[in-house]
Formats: structure tokens, C-alpha cells, sequence
DNA sequence: CTAAAACCTGACACTGACGTCAGAGGCAAG
DNA sequence: CTTGCCTCTGACGTCAGTGTCAGGTTTTAG
């Protein structure tokens, strides 16, 4: 398929496919003419891809921990499982983060409520 | 005290304190030579504001679920009290996404590590 | 064949939370 | 007084992912 294809089927825009292109987190068989073509795969590898950015990885790091996703089967350097455990580790650190600030904005939100109820929903002063 | 002891304290930069309050989310008082004072309680101020962009929000946002926190005893805006909750919600949603990351990366880990057992740590090809 | 739509490269714009530098003034210690 | 550190304002730099525009080629539909 082409990039505007799998920019649909992935949701992502076509700018952002040939950015992951310039990265090296993404290549792409061209055609004669220069275009740009995929395959089925490409649409997992571009979920994947959107996730790590997500989870707050930066491309170069990403970049790092693709062997693990190119070759699970092949001995996969230890340079990136060794990435990828420390990227987990930190991922599970900042999940805890911010499930201790849901909390403290829930806090917030019942205090607020409590008081709003108190106040028996009385105008401004 | 001074911005220089908050910044020690709260753990950010002088720069970070300027800015939080060219964003309406700090104030201090001035003293006639111009200089910034603060009191005890915008330590914690400061470490909420953190948490706050750790979780995401914008400065904008932040400035717009203050009220619940400057007057959480008065009448909170109904403005402030919805955008808190949605924030809130977000973020659970945000959470969830990052839990489901960190089971792939788990996943992706421990296929990684079954291969390599399989091969018994064998030389690169 | 032709017009529209998709694609190409290259480059500049943008956003947002800062870093950093310049130039000037404030304040406690020796 | 002066040395040295802290603070002030103002402004420009940075980073990273993406938007967007320009100017040109390719593919597709009619």
C-alpha cells in the first residue's frame, strides 16, 4: 500500500510516517518512482510506534528497543532487551506517579464536594 | 523567603518559578526592591503545579482547576470543579493506556528472553 | 487526454515548558 | 566600601513531533 493508505489505516498523518521514516523506526520499498510502498505489517509496526511516544519514549529510544520488535526471534542485542527493561521499569514508575496523583486529585474533588454540599449549593457571596 | 529557597525546596529551577507565575498559577508578594517572597505553603503549591504538568495538563489548564485548590471552603466554580473531574478522567484513561503499553512491553520482554534461552546464549551469527 | 488526487523533497512555522545570556540592581559579610 | 552572590526584566535559544506551504512528478478516474 502506499503512505496515504497506511496513514489512514493507522490513524496517524502522512507527515508523521515519513518523520518515523527519517528516524529509522520505519522504512519503506520504493517504487521506480520514487514512491513510498508497505506492507500489512507496517500498520502493527506504526501502532507500535504511536504507543512508545505515548508512553513517553523519544524516537532515538525507541529506535533503541527496535531489534527487540525486528528479531524476537534472533538473538536480540542485549543493548536493547536492556533498553527495553529499563524503559518498562520506568514506565511502571511513572504509571505509579500518576495513579498517586489521580488519588490526590480525587481528594480534591471530594473535598470540593463536600464542602459544595455543605454550602447546600448557596449562591456566590 | 526567596525564589531561590522555594526553587531548593519545591526541587525546580528559578526560571520554572518565573514562569509559573507569567502563568498566573503562583503569586508572590514583592518587596519595595522589587524582589519575590513567599510563604511555606507555596512549597506545596509549587509541587502540585508539578505533579500537574507530570500528569499532562497544560499551564492552562492547570490555572483553570485552581480554584479548587486556592478555595476549596467557598463556593469552587462550577467551571473548575467540571474541568477538574474531566482532567481527572483522563488521566484514569491515560493510566489505563499505559498499563496496556507496559503488559505489550512485558509481553515483548519475555519473548525476547524465551528466545534467548532456546538459543542458549548463542554467538552472534 | 486531461483534470483531480496523491505523492515527492525541502524547508520553515509552531507549541510549550523551560535554558541561558545580558545588563542592571539588591543585600549580607569582611 | 567592595566583593560576591542573589535577584530583576527582557529576550532569544532549544527540543521534538508535527503542520503546512511551495513547486514539481506520478497515479488514477473519467
Amino acid at each position: 500500500m502506499r503512505i496515504g493508505e497506511l496513514a489512514a489505516r493507522a490513524g496517524v498523518s502522512v507527515r508523521s510516517l515519513r518523520y518515523y521514516e527519517e528516524q529509522g523506526l520505519l522504512t519503506s520499498t520504493r517504487s521506480t518512482s520514487g514512491q513510498r510502498h508497505y506492507t500489512d505489517r507496517d500498520v502493527e509496526r506504526v501502532g507500535f510506534i504511536q504507543r512508545m511516544y505515548a508512553a513517553g519514549l523519544s524516537s532515538r529510544t525507541i529506535l533503541e528497543v527496535m531489534p527487540c520488535v525486528d528479531a524476537p526471534s534472533a538473538e536480540t542485542s542485549d543493548a536493547a532487551m536492556e533498553r527495553m527493561v529499563q524503559e518498562r521499569d520506568r514506565l511502571t514508575e511513572h504509571i505509579a506517579e500518576l495513579v498517586r496523583t489521580r488519588d490526590s486529585l480525587d481528594r480534591l474533588i471530594a473535598v470540593n464536594r463536600a464542602h459544595r454540599k455543605t454550602l447546600h449549593k448557596a449562591p456566590a457571596a
